[in-house]
DNA sequence: CCCTTACCCTGATAGC
DNA sequence: TGCTATCAGGGTAAGG
């Protein structure tokens, strides 16, 4: 499940791979795919004879400014991999997998395919001279990133004061900060020793700072490893991770507490399961 | 406004 | 062996 850190490995990928080569024609194979515009062909004369200039992360939404031969802005190209979404540069001929929703053509025989097992991944094209967050609608109420300068403890603690709910149900949500998912979420909260179920409100100022560091040491750690910390994600050249990274509790309902050796415990929250050790994260 | 729930979808796995 | 049921989850829309 691509989460900031695997998002973000995709984005330095793309940045080394696709800039600067113009798009040379593109395939929809599924239609679903397609978020914006819902034209096929709008779509596709939007974007053939750009080039890349370069693509930008935010939370888990990646986005390439599109330029013209004078490098005019021609608008951009939006991407959601949601849940089993993949971008992939690759040869033209390689088979076509049976999930391939995607194919934009470069030149060279080379193509951008983006490859999307359950189908909830999104691509919009934003035309020139248009706000993306006025296309991707995700992006309006999307909270600052958490390596921005704005994400400070003083932020989070003004932030989670005066909200009435599960800490776990708003890290989820993109507004408090982005791009964190169920996996980072869970092993932050262990690590800054709260109980998923707590109210944002109710945390003391401790906890919040120790939930701050937490969120930005899970997240580094993440990148450092290229994503590949808690699952089997591949990078834009289809390089298997290494599965190096060991979670302290995502995953492991029923298993031995890493740390006390209580059994690790599993509820759900706002409809995602939710991983802890009710003996380490029970601290004030 | 605030919060919760259902939905979209396919593949893996558990249970019979 | 083979079938059916269940579960996973990001974001959005609808409902309370």
């Amino acid at each position: 499940v691509p989460e900031l850190p695997e998002v973000e490995t995709v984005c330095r990928g793309l940045n080394q791979l696709t800039l600067g080569k113009p798009i040379q024609g593109g395939e929809v194979l599924l239609h679903r795919t397609l978020a914006y515009p819902l034209c096929v062909d709008e779509f596709l004369d939007g974007i053939t004879g750009t080039a890349i200039a370069f693509w930008n992360r935010r939370g888990k939404y990646l986005l390439a400014q599109l330029v013209n031969a004078d490098g005019i802005s021609q608008g951009m190209l939006g991407v959601h991999l949601r849940m089993t979404g993949q971008l992939l540069w690759l040869e033209q001929k390689e088979p076509i997998s049976k999930h391939t929703r995607l194919r934009l053509f470069f030149p060279d025989n080379q193509e951008l395919r983006f490859v999307d097992t359950r189908t909830f991944g999104k691509v919009w094209g934003i035309p020139p001279h248009t706000p993306p967050e006025k296309i991707i609608t995700g992006l309006q109420k999307m909270g600052l990133e958490p390596f921005s300068d704005g994400f400070s403890v003083e932020h989070l603690k003004e932030r989670l004061k005066t909200r009435k709910r599960a800490i776990k149900t708003l890290l989820l949500e993109q507004e408090l900060v982005a791009g964190i998912g169920n996996i980072y979420a869970d092993e932050a909260l262990f690590k800054s020793g709260i109980q998923p179920t707590m109210m944002a409100c109710e945390l003391t100022s401790t906890q919040i700072e120790r939930l701050h560091q937490a969120i930005l040491e899970v997240l580094q750690k993440g990148i450092d490893e290229g994503g590949t910390t808690f699952s089997s994600f591949r990078g834009v050249t289809g390089v298997n991770g290494n599965y190096s990274g060991v979670a302290w509790v995502y995953g492991r309902f029923g298993q031995a507490c890493r740390v006390c050796g209580t059994s690790i415990e599993r509820i759900k929250l706002a409809g995602r399961s939710s991983h802890f050790c009710p003996k380490c994260q029970n601290s004030k």
